[in-house]
RNA sequence: GGCCCGUUCGUCUAGGGGUUAGGACGCAUCCCUUUCACGGAUGAAACACGGGUUCGAUUCCCGUACGGGCUACCA
């Protein structure tokens, strides 16, 4: 049987990033697999429906390059694969379940239970509690026909029997056993006729023949309720295989990593951007903050799996030819941003020139530079290697699209002396007519300039450097010189020449 | 509280009954470079604790501690 495999989220808001990770290992999974890779929606709860988060979900997905196979939007031919559009069909399984023996309509109101959980610190609906409760095992047939045909409001529970161990086998935690005497009555259909994630999902992933359920931890004690769920469907030869997924903690501190650490720690814990009700509920993105899709991927995939060996650099092709849930760690692990930062860095240098041109096309753009493909292309290449975020090339380095904003001007006081003047109005007539200007060129030009004049270079080659880029960090000066052309190359040298005769006088003044 | 899961350098991890316990991020030092980076080299840095089992445990078992998750008509 061919593998099956579905990312499920809940469109409650922004896509986690954790959840990313989820929808990668099961994306992985299927590919190597030459299986199908399902998104499945599933908006059961319509109090925390959050519109926009269902697409937010698919571009998400689309960015860093985990399309499906089918889902909501993508076809196939196991639809509807949204579960509001499915509601109809869970009702009929839950009665179904019913019928069985396996699950009762219950008529005790979300308020009167809440009242004896208050009464009584562990109390909770199962086997020892639900002879006292007023439900179909209760009640007397008659009075339960009534009380549905008057529109009592009503949820089916599902009736765990006490006395059994319950085994799961997880791929990656080995077996679990669980006593249903620990177990409670879960709510399977829910009073407004929708059912709960329990029952939702054990119905689609059977009907959408999903052989392997990769998801996160935080399921893992549920999955005996699952099991049971199988069981009282007769389902539990086709039950799909489990891997429950360790949890991305807090970089410090305790806990999973949540949405409000973005802002704590100063770094995105979401793919992309998300702009809700208010600021509070607004957050910043991988993509929005300069990361390339590919570092995204390779970080999230090496967050709770590693294949073994001493490679680091992955690409989704890599990955997915490596990956094995069997590889997948059991501990929690931090998000550590600071790695993040540094494959991003490590794909942003490997990029092609052109590839990142397409990338700062609209950063600069955004900042009215209007600047030719193949400038852009210059500007990469010179600077690829000095940044960490994609906003980098046109923030560090500014100078390569506008006028110097600041001068390093501890530095133009400890190199500029009077007699520099009249040795840069030189060079700015030395290097003006140079043809072709190249760097090499323009190396080879400069420093017979230096040597003939008896110069130190340290002190012309530093100015040259702060004419140009105001900054003594930065690209090779003469590579600057050459992407910026002779006209803006005098330019500077003449600005700077303003700038060194001001912080002069300045030290005389002093 | 109850149930379940986990624990190798600060972090992500490899490994596995006998190893100098390996790699990566970060950090430090040095080299390269008339800048900054990149790159290279080196270094500091870990098997939570206590019992077993064993000739021998970091590795297997049991406890303890610590961490995490679940405990809703949320997913």
């Amino acid at each position: 049987m061919s593998v099956r495999v579905r990312f499920a989220p809940s469109p409650t808001g922004a896509l986690h990033i954790g959840g990313v990770r989820t929808a990668l290992y099961n994306y992985l999974f299927a590919r190597q697999q030459g299986g199908t890779f399902i998104l499945r929606i599933e908006d059961t709860d319509q109090n925390r429906y959050v519109p926009g988060a269902e697409e937010y979900i698919v571009e998400s997905l689309r960015w860093v390059g985990l399309l499906p196979d089918e889902g909501v939007g993508f076809g196939g031919a196991f639809g509807p694969y949204r579960q509001s559009d499915r509601k109809a069909i869970y009702r009929e399984y839950a009665e179904r379940l019913v019928a069985s023996g396996h699950a009762y309509y219950a008529f005790d109101t979300p308020e009167a239970l809440e009242i004896r959980r208050n009464d009584e610190p562990n109390f909770t609906c199962n086997h020892a509690t639900r002879g006292g409760l007023v439900n179909s095992l209760t009640l007397p047939a008659a009075e339960v026909q009534s009380r549905l045909s008057a529109g009592e409001s009503w949820v089916i529970r599902l009736k765990v029997e006490p006395g059994q161990e319950i085994h799961v086998h997880d791929l990656i935690r080995g077996s679990v056993v669980f006593q249903s005497n620990e177990l409670d009555d879960k709510v399977l259909l829910k009073a407004d006729g929708m059912p709960t994630y329990h029952l939702a999902n054990i119905v689609d992933d059977h009907l959408m023949q999903i052989t392997h359920v990769i998801r996160g931890e935080e399921w893992l004690p549920s999955t005996a309720h699952h099991v049971l769920l199988y069981r009282g469907f007769c389902w539990e030869d086709t039950m799909p295989r489990f891997a429950h997924l360790p949890l991305i903690l807090k970089p410090v501190g305790n806990g999973k990593l949540s949405k409000r650490d973005g802002a704590k720690f100063g770094m995105p814990v979401f793919p992309l951007s998300w702009k809700g009700e208010t600021p509070e509920d607004s957050f910043p993105g991988f993509r929005e903050a300069g990361f390339l899709p590919e570092a995204v991927v390779n970080f999230l995939a090496l967050l709770g799996w590693h294949p073994g060996g001493d490679q680091e650099l992955f690409s989704l092709e890599d990955l997915t030819a490596a990956f094995s849930v069997e590889h997948i760690s059991k501990g929690g692990a931090r998000f550590d941003f600071e790695k993040a930062k540094w494959f991003n860095q490590k794909y942003i240098q490997s990029a092609d020139n052109a590839v990142l041109a397409t990338h700062i096309r609209p950063l600069a753009e955004a900042k009215g530079y209007r600047v030719s493909d193949d400038y852009l292309a210059v500007v990469a290449g010179l600077m690829k290697e000095r940044v960490t975020f994609l906003p980098d090339f046109v923030e560090v380095g500014y100078y390569l699209f506008e006028p110097i904003r600041e001068y390093d001007l501890e530095m133009l006081q400890k190199k500029w002396n009077p007699g520099m003047e009249q040795v840069f109005e030189s060079l700015a007539a030395v290097v003006a007519p140079l043809e072709p200007y190249e760097s090499g060129v323009l190396e080879t030009a400069v420093k017979a300039f230096i040597q003939e004049n008896g110069l130190k270079p340290g002190d012309v080659l530093s100015l040259l450097r702060l004419a140009l880029a105001g900054t003594m960090k930065g690209p090779a000066v003469f590579d600057m010189a050459a992407a910026l052309g002779p006209e803006e190359t005098v330019k500077r040298l003449h600005q700077l020449v303003v700038q060194g005769s001001k912080v002069h006088q300045g030290v005389e003044n002093a």
